[in-house]
RNA sequence: GGUUCCGUAGCUCAGUUGGAUAGAGCAGCAGCCUUCUAAGCUGCGGGUCGAGCGUUCGAGUCGCUCCGGAAUCACCA
């Protein structure tokens, strides 16, 4: 049996509460948009605020005395309310410490602290993430989509919904035929067995001599006075490229061959890349699959007029009644471009998966892409086109801006696992407290400390900003960081194994009429908003919210146990409130962190 | 040039539908381990919230104009 306290909150009775009073008092129906009830700011005492300028209307009075009357009625008609103090426009209502105390007692029993984040109405939501070319490895940039999109999956599957995670992978175009031709030129069949180089950085080396031979081909050729543009169009190199590229739209089987090959190799060391970040797929689209859809999409589109045709046969949309412009979707030649085949995926999805929401996980860069992609749907007349979202995050930055591949100022993304690993099992070894652990049992925890600084890093800012990152001063371990959560964590789970050898275990049943002193009752409160805030973060497509508010969690239960003995607390009832607020806080920050792909260690 | 986004402490970032005296961390300085993990805790200094005007009882938050930065506007992806 539920008391009513769970099952309305308590934000939703004081607005009542507070309609009673101005019922009584003045005679007035207040609408509820007039009643601004805020929690109470720190620094002034009380735990909800009701800002009183709106009721001035019907007190006809002072915002002081208005307060002070409205405060007044509600202790006296409510008696979970203790007290009260006016300051300013603002009456601040102190809620009873037993009210605290029975709630936490009633929820702490439960099987977890999500209870009402889930939502009414389970959707089925598509989330697109990673999204890589095959000819070159990933790097930092695509971690903070890998991150984004995975955390995304986790936080809004926990609310109850239906989630499947995709990726798209651009496998097809010029880009992957410069590394093959590259590789055929100066490869000497290297292959990452005979080189024992990782298969993508293996291929991205390839792509890399092309542009570096391309450079000093369209050098040479302006040195013997060609135009710089020319230049670009007739070296050597990129003629072949191209020539490529068309025997392979072609179907010439000793290129699909080689593409097949390299791209293997590529998959390969992705795949090993995502097993280390962590995140996974549950359905992957290929682009040299998809685009052939698009186009058929795009043909018959053109038929029944919804495209027009150039002179030159090319097929455009045009997009000027929403603002937007021409854009090209089939190539004179008839070949597709990127618009074509994103075309063919959402259709394809959605004939797979009827989904309520498809949720694109790429940049910011991409914006205008998106809402073209969306009006194009719009246009040739697919009513779940509202579905398509796309989570547009901020690039990352180096301190000296953005990331250049050609100039080799990219931040490779398992160099950087490697050495937020290292730096982890650096820091380990200094403050040596896992001396009596087996080699094995110790490169665990470095992992899951140096995965946790990073992402914590990366996810605990707001997804749609862009971010630095500064590889000088890499990533910190102390203060607002994912091993300052993981500590906090190891930490609650030392207490238990001491409670544990001592006998001194949590108790069920024992919460009632405890004495609480402050720091219980601020976690208490903190530990209330945790399905709420995961509710915001679904809403908001945030998992920084998720990540801020496990920070704030960690930070105020860092201060109680500072400040409090547990186990050196004589009174049974106290030490049994704070093992329950322990083992709470513990379970919160252990799902708050699962839900950003963040494992805990027992110990660190 | 058009469109969109962003400017908060030296640095990296928080800041709910507009609410009180704008918060953390890092860096700097000063303290706290015979007691459950000091990757912690406490204190100090640090701000014209890019600038100005407007709406409002009230603006970091909303509107307009500037200044500064980014992205995009390809028969690239």
């Amino acid at each position: 049996m539920e008391p009513e306290f769970l099952k309305r909150k308590m934000e939703i009775i004081l607005r009542e509460k507070i309609r009673d009073a101005v019922k009584a008092l003045y005679n007035s129906h207040v609408a509820d948009e007039l009643i601004q009830l805020q929690e109470t700011r720190k620094d002034f005492k009380g735990d909800f605020t009701l800002v009183v300028f709106p009721l001035l209307r019907f007190s006809k009075n002072t915002p002081e005395q208005t307060g002070e009357t409205i405060g007044n009625y509600l202790v006296g008609n409510y008696n979970v309310i203790a007290g009260y103090n006016v300051i300013k426009g603002f009456l601040n209502l102190e809620i009873a410490d037993s009210w605290w105390l029975e709630y936490f007692g009633k929820t702490a029993i439960l099987k977890n602290q999500l209870g009402n984040c889930k939502v009414a109405s389970p959707q089925t939501i598509l989330v697109e993430y990673s999204s890589p070319n095959t000819n070159k490895p990933l790097h930092l940039g695509h971690i903070r989509n890998n991150l984004l999109g995975f955390s995304l999956y986790r936080i809004l599957s926990i609310c109850g919904h239906n989630v499947i995670k995709t990726n798209i992978v651009n496998d097809r175009g010029i880009h992957i035929c410069k590394s093959m031709l590259a590789w055929q030129k100066f490869g000497n069949g290297e292959t990452p067995e005979t080189t024992g180089i990782k298969g993508d950085h293996l291929v991205g080396k390839y792509y890399v001599l092309f542009e570096k031979e391309y450079k000093t081909q369209i050098e040479d050729l302006v040195r013997c006075g060609i135009d710089e543009n020319e230049a670009r169009n007739s070296a050597p190199m990129m003629k072949e490229a191209r020539e490529m590229l068309l025997k392979w739209e072609a179907g010439d089987t000793e290129v699909v061959e080689l593409w097949k090959r390299m791209n293997s190799w590529v998959y390969a060391g992705f795949d090993e890349t995502y097993k280390k970040l962590g995140v996974d797929f549950d359905k992957i689209y290929y682009e040299s699959q998809t685009y052939k859809h698009g186009k058929k999409i795009v043909q018959e589109a053109l038929e029944k007029n919804v495209l027009y045709s150039n002179e030159d046969s090319s097929i455009w949309a045009d997009l000027t009644a929403d603002g937007l412009d021409q854009k090209l979707l089939l190539r004179s030649d008839g070949t597709a471009v990127y618009m074509t085949q994103d075309l063919g995926t959402a259709v394809d999805r959605y004939n797979e998966y009827r989904f309520h929401k498809n949720i694109y996980v790429v940049g910011n860069e991409q914006n205008y892409h998106f809402h073209v992609l969306k009006a194009l749907l719009k246009k040739m007349g697919y009513p779940w086109h509202d579905g398509l979202y796309h989570f547009s995050y901020g690039m990352v930055e180096l301190p000296e801006g953005k990331m250049k591949s050609r100039e080799g100022s990219v931040v490779d993304a398992d160099d950087l696992i490697v050495e937020m690993i290292e730096t982890a099992r650096e820091v380990s070894l200094e403050l040596g407290k896992l001396s009596d652990f087996t080699p094995e049992e110790k490169e665990e925890i470095f992992r899951k400390i140096g995965l946790g600084a990073l992402k914590y890093f990366i996810l605990k800012v707001d997804p749609k900003k862009n971010m630095t990152f500064n590889p000088v001063e890499s990533i910190d371990f102390n203060g607002n960081t994912g091993p300052f959560i993981q500590y906090t964590y190891a930490r609650i789970k030392s207490v238990f194994r001491k409670a544990e050898e001592t006998g001194l275990n949590e108790k069920p049943g024992l919460l009632a009429d405890v004495k609480a002193g402050e720091k219980e009752i601020v976690l208490i409160k903190l530990i209330r908003k945790f399905p709420e805030r995961v509710s915001e973060a679904a809403e908001g497509y945030s998992p920084a919210l998720v990540a801020n508010y496990c920070y704030e969690l960690a930070r105020e239960y860092n201060q109680f146990y500072h400040d409090y003995s547990i186990l050196g607390e004589n009174d049974e009832s106290v030490r049994n409130l704070r093992l329950a607020l322990s083992r709470v806080t513990g379970e919160i920050l252990n799902t708050g962190m699962w839900m950003l792909g963040i494992e805990m260690p027992e110990r660190m």
